[in-house]
This record gives structure tokens, sequence and C-alpha cells, in this order.
DNA sequence: CGACTGATTGACGCCGTTCAACGGCCGTGG
DNA sequence: CCACGGCCGTTGAACGGCGTCAATCAGTCG
């Protein structure tokens, strides 16, 4: 049901509505029309934007026009202080909805960086309001997806303010399993698109210690890695390790 | 501009809109006829209810009904993992919208409970969606608290995942002399209405270790404090210790 | 082929936790 | 009113997990 269809780069230069959007999770926000509501029969599509593994989605300070849904690949968001600081507080895939943060000000206020090739479709944030504006009904469902997003954050401050490292990671590879699997891919084999770095950034560790973490585990037998290749070998385990 | 009326018992049974709500820096969602637009000319008052120091004004996993606006008082949020772990996500003071981390799912995910005896305004949600429906003004304005929520989440995952203690310990203070100050109390004198052990799980350190920083900063002539009683003595040392 | 970035492992030291004891404030009840 | 008890806050000492520094290795891209 909420099949994504994978990065096709023939899509790239489409002007018309790709068909892969009849699956998409968000397809009531881009086109209400598709759900039946006697507002906007027909949505303008705004084209989808191929961006480069390691191009910026959008930047921090820019002015806030558009929403982008990640329609294949993988990306990071991260919010850096005055002071240089950095924390990646997501690491969206395809379905994923970006840009949120810039909702408050009229300017982002993250970064947010293509971790792989990745297409985006771009949603015009007047439009997808105007579409509101016709369509309560995606007007809440705009609401539940703004909170949706606030409470993974909570689930993180509970990660960073209360876990072990050890936890931490276990967590963060339950809930890759879980995103993978939510997107049709399998939940036990796949590949970590972020660096040691990244991981280690998102988590409030060091790579070494993420390093060592992951060495521990595979000793445990619990999961097999070679560089970003993954396979989770005990789930349960893990799923355990991770605190629930 | 933002002034909030300090909490008078004498309003805990009103039926009719406090005048108070006049100044109150969500009136326009709670009230859209004081904005003057076409929408609803008046809006229902639900009332307001005094919930006691330790009480709970939701708990998580109750039917999510209402939003409550703190009028006077303060309170803890938290958020609990299945295996009893807890993070203290924000100490919200007069001003703040509670239960918004109930949107998603139809129930909250969170507790909200009072540092000390306070009064909130009860916001049906339904009604509230019903204004936003009517207003369209005012559903942005909701947008933009929404995020609003997000992004003080994300300026505390920075906090917990690249600071040290001190620099946590400064950035909380900081950021508590700021939220005085915006609603009109001294920003160099206060009292910090939690408990160590409160800020402590909200920064992700131990008891002690909240005190050794106090104990330090103290030594440093940068605050005075005694129990829960603080004085700002060095802002500019402080905000530069926060890391910015 | 060579330079560079990312990943891994070891040794060491420090910051923050843990464990323990004490002090002080506050609410309660006599 | 005072006395008591419990919670909250503070401080000390010792431990240990994780960060730091450094060296090596493995891919990748020019």
């Amino acid at each position: 049901m909420d099949n994504i269809v994978v990065n096709s780069s023939s899509t790239a230069r489409r002007t018309t509505i790709p068909s892969n959007c009849e699956h998409c999770v968000t397809a009531r926000l881009c086109h209400p029309a598709l759900e039946g509501h006697q507002a906007l029969r027909s949505t303008p599509f705004h084209g989808q934007k191929l961006i480069h593994r390691g191009e910026h989605v959008y930047r921090a300070g820019d002015p806030f026009l558009n929403l982008y849904q990640l329609h294949s690949g993988s990306a990071k968001v991260r919010v850096t202080s005055l002071s240089g600081l950095e924390q990646i507080t997501a690491f969206p895939i395809a379905g994923s909805l970006l840009g949120l943060d810039g909702i408050e000000t009229g300017v982002y206020s993250c970064d947010a960086i293509a971790l792989e090739d990745s297409l985006v479709c771009i949603l015009p944030y007047a439009e997808l309001m105007d579409n509101c504006h016709d369509d309560f009904g995606a007007a809440q469902e705009f609401n539940k997806l703004l909170v949706s997003n606030t409470n993974q954050h909570c689930r993180l401050l509970l990660t960073l303010g209360c876990m072990t490292t050890e936890e931490r990671i276990a967590g963060f590879l339950i809930g890759m399993s879980e995103q993978m699997a939510a997107n049709g891919y399998s939940p036990l084999e796949f590949t970590l698109k972020m660096t040691r770095e990244d991981i280690a950034n998102h988590l409030g560790m060091r790579v070494e210690t993420v390093c060592r973490v992951f060495s521990r585990l595979q000793l445990a037998s619990m999961v097999k890695m070679s560089r970003r290749q993954l396979k989770i070998r005990n789930v349960d385990a893990l799923r355990q390790m991770s605190c629930g």
C-alpha cells in the first residue's frame, strides 16, 4: 500500500503527474483530486529534481518556498547552531517530506543533504496551503504529519538523554530496519547510506565508539557488517538491547 | 505585548471569556473574532482548570480531546519509552500550548505535569479545528505553532548531542532567562520551579553533575543560587559558555 | 597509480557517573 | 509552637565508559 517505486532516472524530466504518485504516501496532499474531494480537481505538477549525493535539497537560511518529498534516495537533515555545532536530526528516506522546518519563520532552519543521488518532488507550500484551504481533510492530515515529525524528535531526545551507546546503536538499527520494512524493502538486509561519522553525530557519539559498538555486535553474532552493507542476524536480541 | 496576567484563583470558575485573554499570545486561535476575521465572531469558552502541583494536565495514553493553554504556572512535558525510560522534553510556562503531541494518533504520547499550582485554559481540539476551517489565517498560525515546537526540539537535540555538561546548564539558564523576559518577568532573577532531578533528566545528566556545575558557576560569580532562587550575575559569560 | 576519504583498532586519560554520607528546608502532626 | 521525618540538594571519593590521539587499512576517485 505504501509502496514507493524505486528511483528510475528516466522520470527526472517529466512534466506531467508521474503515475508512481498513485501509490505515494502523501498523494492526498499533492493531489487531492485522487481522493474525490470536491476541492481542486487537479493540482499543477511542479516537477521533480535530481539531487546528487552530497548536494543540498535546501539550505538553512534560504527563503522557504517549497516542501520536498523524497521520491527516491535518502538524505540527512542537519541543524547548526550559531557557534557551528551540528546535529543530524533525521535520515529521511523515500516517501519522507522535507522542509517543514521552514514553516515557522519563512526561512529554512535546517540543511537537507542527499546521501545518494535522489529524486525529490517539489511541492510549493503556497499551493499546498491552497489545497488545504479547499480540502479540510488534507489540512488535518497535514497537521498530523507535522506532529508526527515532532513526536519522532521526542523519541530521539529520549535516546540521546537516557541511553547508553550500545542501546543507541541497537535502537538506530532497529529503526532503520523498520523504516526499510515500511517501504517494502527487506528489514534484515540493507545498506546504510550514511557514513559512520553521520551515525555518530546523529546519536551523540564519536566515530570510534560507533565502530567499536558495531564490532561488538558483530562479535555477538547479532549483525554482520561489511562496510555499509548490513545483515541483521538476531533481531530479537537487537530489539531487546534497544530498550524498547 | 505578550503580557500574561499572573494567576488569580478568582478566575478559576469563570464561564465567560476572561478579559485577560485579550493579551494572550494565542488569542487568535482561541478567539478569532478578536482579529476581525469574518470567521466565527465568537467562540464558546470552555473554562479553565486548576491543576495542583504534581498533578497531570494530561497523561500519555489518554484519548486526545483538548489542547491546554497554560494560563499561569509552569509544567514539565515528559515522554516515556516502553521500557520505562523517561525524558523531559520541555518546561512550558505561562502562554505555552500543551497537548499537541496527541494530534498525531488521537492519543496523547506524553505526560504533562504541573510544577506548581497552575491554571490552564481548555481548548477542545475539534472546535479549534472548526475555527481553522473558517479562518484560514488561524490555520496557518497553528501550523507555525506546530513547527515552532519541532524546531525547539531540534535545538534541544543539538544540546544533548553536542554539548558538554557546562554548556548544557549554561544554555538551559539562558533559555529560562529568555523565556522569563518574553513573559515580562525579570530575566536576571527568578526561581526555577523544577527540581534538580528534573533539570538533570531534561539535559541528559545526573543530579550530582547538575549540582556540581551550579556550584562551579557560583564560584565563578556567574550566578548566585540559593536552592531554587536564581540570580544571574554575568549574562554575557553565561551566554558565551552556552555555545550560542 | 597515488592521494584522499572513510573505517577500524589500540592505548590512554578524563569527564561524568556511581556510591555514599550529610545538611537543610518544608510539611505534618503532636 | 516545636519536634520529627522525608525529600531535596550538596559534596566527596573512586570507578569506568567514552572521548581523544594515533596508527593502519580499505575502498574510491582523479
